[in-house]
DNA sequence: GAGCACTGC
């Protein structure tokens, strides 16, 4: 660990974990916990490896706090800053929110004397030491803020040096950046009024697999290795590739998800002897509601073995306690994106190598493990090291428009740690343009572009949101892109799927299905407030509302998630100066408005009953989930294109295909 | 007439 410390000025260092292993300094079990699963997730926490919380204090201690500065940790997840954050706090024996704090969406526990500050995302100049952690996991967000770190530390020793050599010190980059005749000065490169540039030290944690390229990338950084704190684990590969029912079980896995896997599951126990009968099964997956969630860290019963079906959510978000055995089919379902197209899809690829050891790893944290891998020896050599990292295979638009706000003009020579293809640049530029964010000179505009950087939304949506107040519309409109944000509003059982579909009746919109959204809002709104005159205890109210959320298979989570969305965002518009004005029950303002945003997400009838995306050309399908799939309007605008069996159009609302060349002239004029 | 990787602002 000293030789971290000594890093050299404007260094950095790679912090190695061993065996691909993640720092486990963090509890990462699912919110709202206060079971005794949780104290158990936390117990084993607390006995593995906290790289992200003693390498703060030792750096604390170390001086580099001294004159206020400040240590930031950043982590993929808000759990992780949160409950890392509490422990060191805990550790230290002092109040959160004084020297440890942490910051994430919703929720700022710092304050002006915070030193030590654990974050998921933000901007870091203030900052004399950042450490990365789970770098290996290579999010969109932390490929962008090694790009603007690395920005950073080029510019501040640069900036150090004039300092040196010159007798005027202007204290300000640009001025300096003028004479050193660096091309741009990103407006987060210049130091607020008044601060100094400190020196930035560059802490980057990851799995040792892709240690190098996070080392060559930073220059050479030097690669310090530390060794994880993880039981063995035995590995044992199939003699060949599978094949019969085990390949029938795989593509029933692959096919039909988890819920059907564990009927199956449940199925062939019940045709074992007696004696081998004493398993239980449960699944973990997102969008599955808490509640259900919580199940997978219940003891099984005494005698019983416990059958965990799982997502990558267990690879890295959840850890649940016991298991001893991992079985690993070694396939993934990763999203990607075709910027040809614009269609988003989820896809069954291979794992990486990294993946592979994660999820081995998973057997091996209270004890000797074995993980099954459903795949023979030489399939694991010729696997990726890492998985392809997310900037090269998502849309780029809200990136490239965050980017332009922090005065990044050449996307294209930005020098990201992996470039994301030019076409997928390109595409998202000319969507900016044509949404107006940006000039036909690639500048961010003014107000539109800049207003809509400022939205922690989709540029779509965020067009939606600037648009509404001129429709009259704004208060349905932050209804709507909340709802669109978060996960799956609509919880849909396989067993009770019917019933469900009584349930939603009641909200459904002929119009479409952004209105539908606006409904369940609403009708949420109303039964709080109504249970409010009834009950002042928050405690019951929230579960009053739980309980509205089971009887209407509304997803409970998702549902507040939208809240705090609509909380935030419409902070964010009265900030701006905007009218939050209602059009009541008037939605044909509001399906204008829609129009008027969402014109590059058209679709018009074609004869045979199908659907022509306008924008790409693509032959598409309405959701057989939305609300209007079968009345079938002639034009409709939709949120989302993605492909799974066949491409479909997901929330989908009826326009009159004449409001487009009247809306969107700009877009729709030269077409007909 | 379907199918539900995972995060995050």
């Amino acid at each position: 660990m000293p030789s971290m410390a000594n890093a050299s000025e404007g260094g950095v260092g790679v912090g190695q974990k061993s065996n691909g292993v993640p720092s486990s300094a963090k509890n990462r079990s699912v919110e709202q916990s206060q079971s005794l699963a949780r104290k158990a997730s936390i117990a084993q926490q607390r006995r593995s490896l906290p790289i992200a919380s003693e390498l703060p204090q030792f750096l604390f201690n170390g001086g580099f706090c001294d004159g206020g500065k400040v240590i930031g940790i950043t982590q993929p997840r808000r759990v992780a800053a949160v409950t890392v954050a509490k422990r060191v706090a805990e550790e230290c024996g002092i109040e959160l929110g004084q020297k440890v704090g942490y910051s994430i969406r919703f929720e700022d526990v710092t304050s002006r004397s915070t030193r030590i500050k654990y974050m998921t995302d933000g901007l870091l100049l203030r900052y004399s030491v950042i450490l990365v952690d789970e770098a290996h996991e290579r999010t969109v967000h932390t490929d962008v803020l090694l790009g603007l770190l690395k920005d950073v530390q080029r510019a501040r020793s640069k900036y150090n040096t004039t300092q040196n050599n010159s007798d005027k010190v202007n204290g300000n980059y640009s001025a300096v950046s003028g004479k050193e005749g660096i091309t741009h000065c990103p407006s987060y490169l210049k130091p607020c009024q008044g601060a100094k540039f400190f020196p930035l030290k560059l802490i980057i944690m990851s799995a040792s697999l892709d240690a190098r390229g996070f080392s060559e990338y930073f220059g050479g950084a030097r690669a310090v290795h530390i060794q994880g704190r993880q039981y063995p684990v035995d590995i044992l590969y199939t003699y060949d590739p599978v094949r019969d029912y085990l390949n029938a079980a795989l593509i029933t896995i692959l096919q039909e998800e988890i819920e059907s896997v564990e009927r199956l599951v449940r199925e062939r126990i019940r045709h074992l002897p007696l004696s081998s009968q004493n398993v239980v099964t449960v699944s973990i997956y997102s969008s599955l509601p808490s509640e259900q969630q919580m199940k997978v860290f219940r003891p099984p019963p005494p005698g019983c073995r416990k059958v965990i079906l799982a997502t990558n959510i267990a690879e890295t978000s959840v850890t649940i306690p016991g298991i001893k055995y991992v079985i690993d089919p070694g396939v993934v379902k990763a999203r990607d994106y075709s910027a040809k197209t614009g269609l988003e899809s989820l896809v069954i690829v291979p794992t990486s190598k990294a993946q592979a050891l994660q999820r081995s790893g998973r057997a091996g944290r209270e004890g000797p493990g074995k993980c099954f891998r459903l795949y023979p020896e030489s399939v694991f050599f010729e696997l990726k090291d890492s998985t392809l990292p997310e900037i090269k295979r998502c849309n780029l638009s809200s990136i490239v428009l965050q980017l332009k706000a922090l005065g990044i003009d050449d996307i294209i020579g930005f020098d990201f740690m992996d470039k994301p293809d030019r076409d997928s640049i390109k595409k998202s530029l000319e969507q900016l343009i044509a949404l107006g964010a940006l000039t036909d000179e690639y500048k961010l505009s003014d107000p539109v572009g800049q207003q809509m950087s400022r939205l922690p939304l989709d540029p779509i949506h965020s067009k939606a949101i600037i648009l509404a107040t001129q429709y009259n519309c704004l208060e349905e409109m932050l209804i709507t892109v909340s709802m669109l944000s978060v996960e799956s509003i609509f919880y849909s059982p396989h067993d009770k799927l019917e019933e469900a579909k009584v349930a939603w009746k009641r909200f459904s919109c002929l119009e479409g299905d952004h209105i539908t959204l606006i409904n369940v809002y609403r009708a949420s709104v109303e039964f709080i407030e109504k249970s409010k005159i009834k009950e002042s205890r928050v405690k019951a109210i929230e579960g009053n509302l739980k309980k509205w959320c089971r009887e209407n298979f509304i997803n409970n989570r998702s549902l507040r998630h939208a809240q705090d969305v609509h909380s935030q965002i419409r902070g964010h518009v009265q900030q701006m100066g905007l009218t939050v004005n209602s059009c009541g029950d008037d939605m044909l303002q509001f399906r204008r408005c829609l129009a008027a945003s969402f014109f590059l997400n058209a679709a018009l009838k074609q004869p045979d009953g199908s659907y022509r995306a306008m924008e790409s050309g693509q032959r598409v399908q309405i959701h057989p989930s939305s609300m209007i799939s079968g009345t079938k309007p002639d034009c409709v605008i939709y949120n989302e294109l993605v492909q799974t069996n066949r491409p479909y159009l997901r929330y989908v609302t009826r326009i009159d295909p004449l409001w487009l060349p009247e809306l969107a002239p700009q877009y729709y004029a030269a077409q007909t």
